[in-house]
DNA sequence: CTGTTAGCGCATTCAA
DNA sequence: TTGAATGCGCTAACAG
């Protein structure tokens, strides 16, 4: 663990010679020592001292990536391929700029704003974070902050985001099923949340009965358990009463995925006997048959735009659009059937 | 952000005395003034500050998690449950154990080695790490290390690895094949290193067919590829040539259920005209029809247990095991046809 | 172009 | 039971 100083003293200069070299300010440094020095720092294989840096300069180059949700196990979410394909964009995008990455999971703000203080982290991604909290956080972080996939109930001043269309998408969905004959659906949501990107898809998918002139009840939104005997049970209550559902338009692939093999298994038909859609067009949408009808969203690269978009916050550039909004594509498979005329 | 001597002049104390509060050094506090710095820490919102701990402790209490894989882009990899899976433990054992997480993948050992030494890391958990690196690693590293996954090529002297009985699993799933009636066999392993689980879970199939007298060729075993295009295109090979490949047993239930879905959606039946296996029993071989006669592991205990080992090591307890092997089970769904009399 | 120096916040040893 | 002093390795301002 060679330090600078035993390097300047092998090279013979002083410590701050060799930090010169070390932060390429070559022009503060004589060609002939420069080749010197770096031909020592590798000898010696130096290696800088994190700590050190820390306190000198009271900035780490940790970049804190931090899950906002109950922080015990959910089997749901860990099999879902959104964290492991949005965590694996970050991770290579932030190794990529020198930072490393700290992963941190939490429903808990003041948790966060800790994190922040005792490690100096460089800036913070934060996924998943629900309206209320969000506030407190900026408030009381004074770093760069990048949000994924949060929603926020004031006007968005002050705050970044990297976002879906989720309006969109869930409009997308719904037109679709009302091209095809369909009007009648529920709305299965992956949280409760009254602001948060299901309901946006939700809302979108009103917006398309109204062009249509038809209505969508509030009560058509049904928050789905994330606990597997329940949601089987859920299931099991569709099976019984298929017309009062009408199509299952989920917010997920994985749910979706479920539930048209539990149907299935009972007997039941997709998409002859009830249609179902799905979200995200991740392998669940592919690996199903019929193929769930759904919508796509580059996950990975909403990883790579959030740290995209915190790199730039780090080397203090301004950015003028603060909540960014992915595009959405309908995915069409076979798992809705068309009732219209043809 | 409060710092110590803060805290010690506002409580009319000296910073030691703050530090024995902070550390529980109870002994060394008269109970009113532990009471009273610890009301100043709380109202004054103290923060430690990692970067001067790390400096005068020399030593962070960061566990460093490092995926040893090529550092680019592999879906496969996002998008099977097993890293989240195995992940969301570790971050959660993590956590509890008041420890941090930081994330890193390479596929270069100087790299980790680099990373241990920068980041003064308090411990590390090395998953997938190959035979050849793996001893590198142990002779440059001079804090605890716990391997996942791994195996080795030298006799198990110093170093700490949970890993699976990946010998028994593939054991296992042979003899089920050859209970059934089934002599027949390809495995499709998930990589190509001469050591390591894939090698292991052969090697157990080869002693399933041994104990029947009969025997499997090493032709039988055919890595698969990263690449799905390229995939498919075996697919489409095995599809034309049902008999010459026998039962395809894969290594990951993954590629068995992709795999699965092409030959059914080119008229192939499962298992009348081919039988299929996995391994992992994770949600792909549960959303599949049939389900996936697969070998079960306990991945989330699996990131337990890593993190659970590595505490000891960090605390200085000494540990008499230094290979764990976790069980695996049989499961046994539709995916195997029964050749046998019967 | 190069060197000296004063902190950064905390743990720890030694005095009191 | 409490306090003063030192050093961890590095940065950055300043002096030469």
């Amino acid at each position: 663990m060679a330090t600078i100083k035993q390097i300047a003293d092998k090279a013979g200069v002083s410590p701050t010679t060799v930090s010169n070299v070390l932060h390429g300010n070559i022009g503060k440094v004589s060609p002939s020592t420069l080749l010197h020095v770096k031909a020592i720092l590798k000898s010696e294989n130096y290696t800088p001292n994190m700590g050190a840096i820390m306190l000198a300069r009271n900035n780490s180059r940790i970049i804190g990536v931090i899950m906002f949700m109950e922080p015990r196990r959910d089997e749901t979410v860990l099999e879902d391929p959104f964290s492991s394909t949005i965590m694996g964009a970050m991770e290579a995008e932030i190794r990529k700029h020198g930072y490393f990455m700290m992963i941190h999971t939490t429903s808990d703000e003041a948790e966060v704003v800790r994190l922040a203080g005792t490690w100096r982290l460089g800036g913070l991604v934060l996924v998943w974070v629900p309206a209320t909290t969000s506030r407190v956080i900026r408030e009381n972080i004074n770093r760069p902050v990048v949000f994924v996939d949060s929603y926020f109930d004031d006007d968005g001043i002050g705050y970044h985001n990297i976002g879906l269309d989720d309006e969109q998408g869930g409009y997308e969905i719904a037109r679709h099923l009302l091209t095809k004959g369909n009007t009648s659906m529920t709305f299965l949501a992956n949280d409760t949340v009254a602001i948060g990107a299901d309901h946006a898809r939700f809302n979108g998918c009103c917006r398309a009965f109204s062009e249509r002139g038809l209505s969508l009840s509030e009560s058509r939104y049904m928050p789905i358990s994330k606990d597997s005997v329940e949601r089987r049970r859920f299931y099991h209550r569709v099976a019984g009463d298929l017309a009062s559902f009408g199509t299952l338009v989920f917010s997920a692939d994985y749910y979706a995925a479920e539930a048209m093999m539990y149907l299935q298994d009972n007997g039941i038909h997709v998409p002859e006997d009830i249609s179902i859609t799905g979200f995200d067009d991740n392998v669940f949408s592919r690996i199903v048959r019929p193929g769930l009808t759904t919508v796509h969203q580059d996950v990975y690269g909403k990883g790579q735009a959030a740290i995209s978009m915190l790199m730039k916050l780090i080397k203090g550039e301004t950015i003028t659009e603060c909540d960014v909004r992915l595009p959405v594509r309908l995915i069409v498979r076979g798992s809705v059937r068309d009732r219209s005329a043809g």
